[in-house]
DNA sequence: TGCTATTATGTTATCGATAACGGGAACGAT
DNA sequence: ATCGTTCCCGTTATCGATAACATAATAGCA
């Protein structure tokens, strides 16, 4: 790259078809025949045509196309939190696979989480004509109540991010359950049974589903999951620095955690470190999310790794396929739910075995 | 919200200013008037179009608009490595000030920070008719030498982020070099002397500044700033790691180091605590970021904050400023650099004048 | 009464492209 | 010589809106 950049060629007022068609001498419907690679033009004129739009390096209007065409091939992207990791690496893979499938994006980020008016949003999408939606906002408290209001025939397909599957949408979704249980199998393997529980905040779905898992496991065990087992947080490590402190008031006898997220896990050890408590011998950690640093808290964070990339991945390839087979056109698409599993990522914070040798 | 939502209407098969004019009885031209709010319609009739819209829940095609008026009132954002906290924070702060002015945005994120070849890239913001773009991608190695080959009369504005400014175009970022200084007087307020340096990777536009303020201060209390003062990192705590290593061979007499952002600050904050080194009292520590973690991490991380937000504002309105006040129109518009002073933000892991009385 | 404003509305052209159709030239078959 | 094909290319209508112009009806005024 750099120093051999290719001539650019983006001059001001950009070339219409019309004006190729009168420098070449032909009718716009040749041009246009040319341009969209169809056979009936001589080769001659093909290769006329093609050396005026080279040299006024012309391109077709995506806008005009997508008029008379009825097909934009752009995607309504709707987001939140962007300044959070977890959003920002969904909206990556989005990114990403709407690159490999020649899609473009307009891209939509609610002001909060519990956006509750999203009338205007599809309205805004629809009149820039776009041909279907990726929901990529978590569900938080009621901001998917909507949902049920929404018309069945809608003219394009929505694909719905990391919420509670339901009935008659496609929803693509990490597992977070089994994700939490995971978490929890493995530090009973490692020999932790004192193990509470600092969960994000209980109005987002995948609180709820770790949540459920850390209570389900502890269960199991024959121990009840008492309320002074655990404590909510709200994601943010400020939350969890109060949560934790909560916790080993009412819970002494506590000898590991199951942290919801790995910037709580990280106020938790924070606070180990302060206390002077070894981790992982005193206390075992696990925490959710695999965030970049993790790796290097002290001591290195086990955590459940969720891969977000291939979420959205599938999540744009869900929207394309219904776009492409014709929504609305045959009963042929069932909506379906798609749960992907995470994985477990060992690393010292949890590796007691290792050290009670 | 929730139980509240308003009735949704967003009915299959749009209906067009064709259909609302026929069925109020006028022509497309009145139904046109009343949606843009023109006078020169009747009470009578403007009262019986709007019914007839609200009915059908009709809303004009963005697109068809576009078209016509040669507006779309569309941004094109071009961006890479949303994966990482400082790219995801801009955009969140893009799309935060689009949405109060309005505009709509079309997004593109690059595989890598050094795309080669940008002129896809403008070609398919301009096929979609964007009124502006915003080059939201850091500055790295030769990515920008393109800009001196594009076309001065470019047919829309482009402001570009967090790069070097230069002649005859609009750059908004933040001042590193000061944002560097203020980390290196800090220290040398609180008593450090053998200040080292963990730079980001030195083909990075900002590392080079960060580095740059690092070595002039250094200069100015009479100290040559040799090589095996500093050490160079890619931004990621992994290599950090292997930078303090290497500074602690080099570098023994150490006494602080200024690492080049947070994430790197962490390794360093990990390898002291594995060494048995106090932080602050040993070895004072100032990042670059102030990412959200950075108040969690032990001891608490001082740094340096950018207000990303605050940029990715002042871009947004500037090319909003240069698309409205007519593009190309008069000589009204010289490009100018736009330079922010970023923080400091002090917290425990530089704070010696306290725990040394 | 007649002539010019004003008001309210419709017509036509246009934005930049494609779809659907039409038609002339060249060619072979009958 | 006539007809049907195929090949190549142009015309017209269209997508959904707005701009520019035209026009009918009403109003104002000498």
């Amino acid at each position: 790259m750099g120093s051999g950049v290719p001539s650019v060629h983006l001059k001001s007022g950009r070339a219409t078809i019309k004006q190729v068609a009168s420098a070449a001498g032909v009718s716009t419907q040749t041009v246009s025949r040319v341009i969209n690679n169809r056979p009936d033009v001589s080769p001659g004129t093909r290769k006329r045509v093609q050396e005026v739009i080279d040299q006024l390096s012309y391109r077709p209007s995506a806008l005009a196309r997508s008029l008379i065409r009825q097909r934009s091939y752009t995607l309504g992207v709707v987001t939140a939190g962007l300044k959070y990791i977890g959003p920002s690496r969904t909206l990556n893979g989005i990114t990403t696979a709407a690159e490999e499938t020649g899609y473009a994006l307009l891209l939509k980020e609610l002001p909060r989480f519990d956006a509750n008016n999203i009338v205007p949003i599809f309205q805004g999408f629809l009149s820039r004509h776009v041909d279907g939606i990726i929901w990529a906002v978590p569900e938080v408290g009621e901001n998917r109540n909507w949902i049920n209001e929404l018309p069945m025939d809608l003219e394009i397909p929505v694909v719905y991010l990391t919420m509670k599957p339901r009935e008659n949408i496609t929803v693509v979704s990490v597992d977070n359950y089994s994700g939490g249980r995971m978490a929890m199998s493995h530090l009973f393997d490692q020999g932790y049974r004192n193990i509470g529980h600092i969960s994000g905040p209980l109005d987002w779905w995948e609180a709820r589903q770790r949540m459920a898992a850390w209570q389900d496991s502890v269960s199991e065990v024959g121990i009840e999951p008492l309320d002074r087992y655990w404590a909510e947080g709200n994601w943010s490590s400020a939350s969890a620095a109060q949560a934790v402190d909560k916790l080993f008031e009412t819970y002494p006898e506590m000898d590991a955690i199951f942290v919801a997220n790995d910037q709580m896990a990280l106020s938790v050890l924070q606070h180990a470190c302060q206390k002077g408590l070894r981790v992982p011998e005193d206390l075992g950690i696990v925490g959710f999310d695999n965030m970049v640093e993790s790796a290097y808290f002290w001591p290195p964070l086990t955590t459940i790794q969720q891969d977000q990339n291939q979420v959205a991945k599938i999540a744009v390839e869900e929207v394309i396929k219904i776009i492409e087979t014709g929504w609305k056109g045959e009963e042929s698409n069932e909506p379906e739910s798609i749960m992907l599993a995470p994985t477990l990522v060992v690393r010292q914070s949890s590796l007691r075995s290792k050290h009670m040798a």
